[in-house]
DNA sequence: ATGCGACCTATCTAGCAGATATGTTCGCCC
DNA sequence: GGGCGAACATATCTGCTAGATAGGTCGCAT
């Protein structure tokens, strides 16, 4: 059972919220989750489908147009609540900027230096980004939200491996500042 | 041609080093990229024959046992470079520890400090097997290997990626005493 | 001599991302 | 009021990918 249920837990998380509809799922999890987790249609409509089909989520007629609007039922909740607690499967890696600098020897200082600034500049970004999400989170935090302090928790995962990914990036521009000096 | 390709990338790479078999770039894969890359024998061998027929790797009669040995052509080496001066495709982002801890109110404090501590112990022993590496590819570069000092720039993002989700397990830890002392 | 562990070559299943196709509904400008 | 574009919504297809599985060879130690 470990296998599969990582779409199923951010699909029943996301309904777990409010009701919505597939694509607003999507949106949901581009949006709150999206600096640590991402999900597309090919996913989310065969899972939707799936989770109906296992009284998970049932259909609650609502919403804009004719789309149907997904809500979790008790046995949903309970359903993500044991998905929750099941062993994390391991991260996959695959780091395509990491894998271009291992063989930067083919490339040289010069090439490998437009790949790191591209890789400081995605993570000041994100830096800027996560720091704007941050005051809302945190007034909702003031608001008394219960939920809303583990979003800052994962808020403050995803601005600490952007200042490593920042400070690691300058540190290797100088490092190929001295390479293309010396030799 | 930007999907696939990435595979490409990691199994010409290998073979840029030294001829090997397929079960041979498996292997380097997985202890010289391992901490930002991985690849599964389902890709490894249907890779190598394509690249074959390509004409990019060679079968170099070798090894062992009655396992072909491959190595890397001039054509092969030349579209190594290529695929390396190719845009980067985004990382996939995917982190479970993330997912599970943003609908940690589900689970409370006491649950989301267990997965809290495995993310830490796991980010403790890499930073440790990163030093351990470190020694060695120092050594490399000392000893004048001009590729080296690219592994070091690999090996340094690994490290700050590590140091940074300790420090963000250590925070969390924090946190995760206080919401459960107050309330 | 056999049994263990390493080396080595595959193949299959299902998860998954991204592209694509198709149609609906709304707000708004002219 | 009619058309146009942007957002809304559903669905499917292709090909990459991880992990499991299964089979086979070889050297060596007990």
């Amino acid at each position: 059972m470990s296998r599969q249920s990582q779409t199923e837990i951010a699909v029943l998380g996301a309904l777990s919220v409010e009701p919505m509809s597939g694509y607003a799922v999507r949106q949901a999890i581009a949006q709150t989750l999206g600096h640590f987790w991402s999900e597309s249609f090919g996913q989310i409509y065969p899972t939707l489908g799936r989770l109906e089909a296992e009284g998970l989520v049932a259909p609650s007629g609502e919403g804009r147009t004719s789309g149907s609007t997904y809500r979790l039922t008790a046995k949903g909740r309970r359903r993500l609540r044991a998905l929750l607690q099941e062993p994390i499967p391991s991260a996959p890696p695959r780091n395509g900027t990491l894998l271009r600098l291992f063989f930067g020897g083919l490339l040289g200082p010069a090439e490998c230096r437009g790949i790191v600034q591209g890789s400081r500049d995605r993570a000041a970004k994100s830096l800027a980004h996560l720091g704007r999400i941050r005051v809302e989170v945190q007034a909702e935090v003031d608001a008394g939200d219960a939920g809303a302090a583990y979003r800052l928790i994962t808020l403050s995962a995803g601005e600490h491996t952007a200042r490593a990914q920042l400070a690691w990036a300058e540190e290797t521009l100088a490092v190929l500042d001295a390479l293309d000096a010396l030799p």
